[in-house]
DNA sequence: TTATTCAATCTTGTATACATTTATCCAAAA
DNA sequence: TTTTGGATAAATGTATACAAGATTGAATAA
C-alpha cells in the first residue's frame, strides 16, 4: 500500500455530519419534542443546503428522532409513557437476546475488559461524573451486545438505544440506582463467566428490568408534583 | 368535516414508489445479489431524475435491499447462509413476541377473522395459485402482528419480514409444505382463541422454526445438485 | 362573532447543474 | 507479460431552480 502526500482521512459526507448535528441538539433539548423542522428553516440555521439537511432528517426517522409526513414535512419526535413502555420492553427483549447469544464467543480476555469496566465505573461513582458514567454504561452494554454476531440485532439495538438513551441519561443523577447498577452489571459478568444460560437471561432482565421501573417512578414523581 | 369537489387520492411521493419498484425488481430477480445500482443508471432506466432515485436507495438500504458505501454507490444486498440465519432467528423472536403480546387485544370478531384467512388458505391449495397463496399467508402473519400494539416492534417485523420474504416465497411452491402451513395456522389460532400464553408461543415458535427449516434443507439440496 | 374563501406565502418534491471523487482504460516502462 | 501512471469517463455529493402542495391570514359572508 502506498501513502498519498495527503489522504482524505475523513470519509463522511455532509449528510451524515447534518445528521449528528442535528441529533445532538435534539438530545441536548435545543429542538424540542412536537417542535417542527423545515428543510429551509435548518438549511439558514445551519448554513448547507437542503439536500444534504433532507437526506439527514430522513436518516433521523428511521432512528426515531423525527417523524416526517410527506408533503408536510419532519417534527421532532414526542415520547410519551406508552412510548417508553415500547422502547423498554424491546430494549429488555432484545438485549436479553443478545447477551444469551454473546455467551458462546465470549472469551477470557473479554471478561477481563468487562470486569475492568466495572472497575471503572466503581471508581467513577466516587468522582460523580455523570457523562462518564453514561459513558462507561454504555461501553459495557455495547460490548456485550457485538459479541452476539448478529448484526441486525445489533443494528436494531443500536436504534432503540438511540431512543432509550433519550430516557435514561439521568438515571445516573441518583447515586442509589448508580450502586444498584454496579451490582447488576457484576451479576451480568459472572453468569457470563460462568456460561450459565439461564443466570445470564435473568441477570440481564432483571437489569433491564429495573433501569425501567427506576425511569418509570421518576416520571410519576415529577408528574406529581 | 367537508367534502372537497377533488381530493387527491394518492399521497405518495415519487420517491415512495420508485422504492418499491426497485424492491420488487430485486425481488423478482431482476437486479441480482451483487449488482451494482448506480443513481445516474436508474435515472435512465426509470426515466425519473436522480433525487427520488436517491432517496429509494436510502430508503431500500434500511430495508436491507442494498447496501450503500458512501462516494461508492448501492450495491443489491448478497444474502448469505449467514444472513438467513439472522434474519430467522430475528423473525422468530420477535414475532414470537408480537403474537403474545397481540393475544389481550384479540376479540372474537378477529379469531373469525383468522379462520375465515385460514379456510381461505385451504381453498388456494387447490387452485394452485402461489401468489394467491402467498398474499393470504403474509395478510394472516400481518393481522396478527398489528394486534401487538406496539409500533416500533411492528415496524421492526416489517423490515425482517421484507428480507425475510426474498428467501421464504418458494415455500409455496411444495404442497406438502403448504398442508403444514396451513395446520400449523389453525394451531396458532386455536392457542389465540384459547388465550393460552404458553401455547400460542410454542405453536408460533414451531411455525417459523420449521419454515426456517424447510428453506435451509431447500437451500442444502440446491446446492448438492 | 364565527365560518368561509381565496390569494399570498411558505414548504416540500423533483429536476438539473456543478464539484469532487472514483472507476476505467490504454500506453509506456520494467 | 505484467505493472504503473495518468488522462478520460462516469458516478456520487452538494447546491440551486422551479413546480406543486400546504398554510396562513385578511377580507367577506352568514
Amino acid at each position: 500500500m502506498k501513502k498519498k502526500g495527503k489522504m482524505n482521512i475523513d470519509k463522511s459526507t455532509l449528510s451524515e455530519k447534518v445528521s449528528s448535528l442535528i441529533s445532538d441538539m435534539i438530545l441536548k433539548g435545543i429542538f424540542k419534542p412536537g417542535e417542527r423542522l423545515t428543510e429551509t428553516g435548518l438549511s439558514k440555521t445551519l448554513g448547507f443546503s437542503r439536500t444534504p439537511i433532507r437526506e439527514a432528517l430522513r436518516s433521523l426517522e428511521k432512528e426515531g428522532f423525527v417523524y416526517i409526513i410527506p408533503r408536510k414535512g419532519a417534527t421532532v419526535t414526542l415520547l410519551t409513557d406508552r412510548d417508553i413502555e415500547e422502547i423498554f420492553l424491546l430494549k429488555y427483549k432484545l438485549e436479553t437476546l443478545a447477551v444469551v447469544l454473546a455467551i458462546e464467543h465470549i472469551d477470557s480476555e473479554d471478561i477481563a475488559y468487562l470486569e475492568h469496566l466495572n472497575k471503572k465505573l466503581r471508581e467513577l461513582k466516587k468522582s460523580k461524573s455523570i457523562s462518564s458514567l453514561i459513558d462507561i454504561n454504555s461501553k459495557f452494554h455495547s460490548y456485550i451486545i457485538n459479541k452476539c454476531y448478529n448484526h441486525r440485532l445489533i443494528k436494531m439495538l443500536d436504534d432503540i438505544s438511540a431512543q432509550f438513551n433519550r430516557a435514561t441519561a439521568f438515571s445516573f443523577a441518583d447515586e442509589a440506582r448508580i450502586d444498584e447498577v454496579i451490582l447488576e452489571h457484576e451479576d451480568i459478568t459472572e453468569a457470563i463467566k460462568k456460561r450459565d444460560e439461564k443466570m445470564v437471561e435473568s441477570a440481564m432482565e432483571k437489569h433491564v428490568y429495573k433501569g425501567w421501573k427506576f425511569i418509570k417512578d421518576k416520571f410519576a414523581a415529577k408528574e406529581r408534583k
